[in-house]
DNA sequence: TTGTAAGCGTTATCAG
DNA sequence: CTGATAACGCTTACAA
């Protein structure tokens, strides 16, 4: 592999002048330049990354945080944030922390490392506090999760909205007793304040809340399926269910037409995410801006990169919108 | 940030013993592996990766191509990888091709310029001998997607046994006009034998082949809602129609159930990969081991990098399985 | 406009 | 078992 210097050997000048033509600074004649780049290309030389990284202490390298990127939701947000990146000259480091608090720490030290020049977090799994010091070695933010303490950008949704306009439409279409599914992530404000939405539309419609309705563990289309059993046996089953994924609605109508239910008739269900699959099965849901959440995300790191901005809070909030289909 | 140095010196000895220590060489007294613990912990240092990169001459990242992350046979084939990846020390860095050439090639300079060790590339848009330079550079290897002329080692699926044991299928039914849909990619072998063992069995059973019933561009759900319509708009559709991807064929039925037709009585469709839509809806498909080649080829390239192997073909070929369900 | 020389933070070699 | 010293390949003051 050739090396500046042997570029420099052949073009029969230094280094310095070299480097100055691959950064493209100015104050270098046309006629040295020439030569340089001739030697360039005579020796296939390409400037090696590591060197350049050590130097400049700065990588290129975005690090993205997600559960799994198996997930609808999450894998269209790194597709979105990877075509950026790409576009502004970033990579991006793939993190799947698989809902795991160690994996997502042992992550972290790619920062500490000085692997990446900044990371972005899509999910949470451990308590702010444990995330925190992390800043101090770089740039941190979050896209679609959100927390209090958190003092870095964040661009994110209201999921007490979201919550609330779910409920709510279901609550219009005459159902008093609507059961809830979630995942088990305390840590979690986007579980935590969908929650809180749909007990606010219970509240406003004066309906009770009951307790055994509130079904969890809740991801995967095989959760759905699990939970539509659960649902099927109470005695008092609920009549509509909001699900915080359509792959938990998709498994729980799926395994509701096996045991000859009717959707919605004798049982609503509306998703959340208006994945693919969505549309695909007439699944009601609540539509999330994703494409434009994870460019707002990358376009926010990358300048926080590059201006060196001190971290602090910003919030970006985006809307839902409610894609009613045949499931309700 | 607490350098190497900076430990040497608390701990009273030489940068040389510190890096012994870090990189748990033997022939340190325990002694003196105390005392640079504890400076490490009190400094809070860790070791700076991009001097590492330069000085080891690696990078332990290995980069993964992929066409679309949001493809979930990609995403599924990604989050194999990743996980087993982390495992063993190695970082992700995702490339989205995005079926262009262009975009394939840029990606190529992350190993010319030495940031990634080596790639594993599950789809090719350019013809091998445009990347075949770039082997130069590190090493390469092909997973799903394969290549004659590429001497690197190759996990892939027999498509032509893919092509035939879907088609079968249909002819065993009693279909004998089968319809085929295919992505528009010139240079992929998984493509061209996959249509070989459709053309096969049809042979087979003396059955003609019809070219108006060769469909094309056919990669998303939109996409296969357009080629329902053109399959409503002849004169002698098919009764049947092989499909590339399940996503293809989910809009195909889908489109077919809003024109009122049947699925399989009409139409039968079978899909390709057996996604989670695929039992969802009760499409008959094409299962391919997707954890299997994705951690295969993985192993395969740690252990390249690790063992420095030389360049050379090497077939790990594994295979299908018709997962048999109410579309046909 | 160009070159010299000093580092970026490690690890490998060799001598002790 | 430990340490001095020389790289790894590049950029950037500073000098000329």
């Amino acid at each position: 592999m050739a090396t500046i210097q042997d570029v420099a050997k052949l073009a029969g000048l230094s280094r310095t002048t070299v480097s100055r033509v691959i950064n493209q600074h100015p104050y270098v004649t046309d006629e040295k330049k020439r030569l340089v780049m001739n030697a360039m290309e005579e020796l296939n030389y390409v400037p090696n990354s590591s060197a350049r990284r050590l130097r400049k202490q700065q990588t290129e390298t975005i690090a993205v945080y997600v559960p799994r990127i198996t997930n609808p939701f999450f894998s269209q947000m790194v597709e979105v944030m990877g075509n950026y990146a790409a576009e502004k000259g970033y990579q991006l480091i793939l993190c799947q922390t698989s809902y795991s608090r160690n994996q997502e720490i042992n992550y972290l030290e790619l920062l500490k490392t000085k692997q990446v020049d900044g990371l972005i977090l899509t999910s949470i799994e451990n308590e702010w506090s444990d995330i925190e010091p992390y800043m101090n070695f770089g740039p941190i933010m979050l896209c679609n999760e959100y927390n209090d303490e958190a003092k870095v950008p964040t661009v994110y949704l209201n999921q007490i909205e979201g919550g609330y306009i779910g409920t709510r439409h279901l609550i219009e279409q005459g159902h008093t007793k609507i059961g809830y599914c979630s995942g088990d992530n305390t840590e979690s404000r986007v579980a935590s304040d969908r929650y809180k939405g749909y007990k606010k539309a219970l509240a406003e419609a004066g309906l009770p809340l009951n307790e055994k309705w509130f079904l969890t563990s809740a991801y995967s289309i095989e959760d759905g399926k699990r939970i539509f059993k659960e649902i099927a046996s109470m005695k008092d089953p609920p009549t509509a269910v909001f699900t915080g994924s359509d792959e938990v609605a998709a498994g729980i109508w799926k395994e509701a037409v096996n045991h000859q239910w009717r959707v919605p008739d004798d049982l609503a269900i509306i998703g959340f995410d208006d994945q693919p699959v969505a549309e695909l099965i007439g699944l009601t849901t609540i539509e999330q801006p994703i494409e434009e959440i994870a460019k707002r995300a990358m376009e926010q790191m990358i300048e926080t990169i590059e201006k060196k901005l001190p971290s602090k809070r910003k919030e970006i909030q985006l809307d839902f919108k409610l894609v009613k289909r045949r499931s309700t």
